[in-house]
DNA sequence: CAGCATCCGCTTGGATACTG
DNA sequence: CAGTATCCAAGCGGATGCTG
């Protein structure tokens, strides 16, 4: 029921919503891995390097949560667990892949700013003498 | 002089630095407001519902420092400064209003999966009997 | 193997008061 | 108007130990 022909520019509280669910430390790293295909826990913690046994299964959590992936337990001995990208999943994993390659792309240009602005802590804006 | 011949796809430690740039609470709104055209400190405090003035400090100087947005001061009284993006601040916002598309085309889909998942937390997946 | 529970430090961010 | 400085609470996330 939501008006949907109010096309707002880029709704700023919807925007937010979701960079909060993909901009925590992990979420991205771990949906990439299955980009690749369906993982096991175990198989994805060694992929995603530096993630602790804690967070991978919040991160997981999380996105199982969204509808972005599917957990199968085959109640083997030991388990195993599948983790896997629903379509919804995929669809943002392309999606991401937008803002990945614009990182990549401007990566240099933001660290050569970052350095800029650290070095020189005062000459870095135009202080216009004329005013309105 | 980064190996840039060599094309790992969407490099994960590059998304995640940008990701927790852009990720923050506020970064991405500040942005967007700014798309309309250069804005005052306190034009954009009104206009980012929520933001206390220490964070939109803090937001600001973060996205100068990473050469997004330029800080433009005009020395009268009162003072005045100005804050615009830069072309990359632009092509930062053109891309990230790819997330957004995406997260309000979304959105209730993934609304209704978390209603799903907080409802009834047993029955969310497929237990197999076969294994490998 | 695939988790859950606990503890604990660090960072993020809000509220408030003061300044040029 | 456009900040800076301080204090403080909540949440994120790491380390460790235990379980089915």
């Amino acid at each position: 029921m939501s008006p949907s022909h109010i096309h707002v520019p880029t709704d700023c509280r919807t925007v937010t919503e979701i960079l909060s669910r993909v901009g925590d430390k992990w979420s991205v790293q771990v949906v990439v891995q299955m980009g690749e295909g369906p993982k096991r826990f175990n198989e994805l913690r060694r992929a995603v390097t530096g993630i602790s046994q804690r967070m991978l299964t919040l991160t997981l959590r999380g996105l199982e949560r969204d509808g972005l992936v599917t957990r199968t337990v085959y109640p083997t001995i030991p388990p195993r667990v599948d983790y896997q990208l629903t379509g919804l999943g995929c669809s943002l994993l392309k999606t991401v892949r937008g803002l990945g390659d614009w990182a990549i792309q401007n990566r240099d240009e933001i660290l050569a700013a970052r350095r800029r602005f650290d070095s020189g802590g005062d000459e870095r804006d135009e202080t216009h003498s004329d005013a309105a």
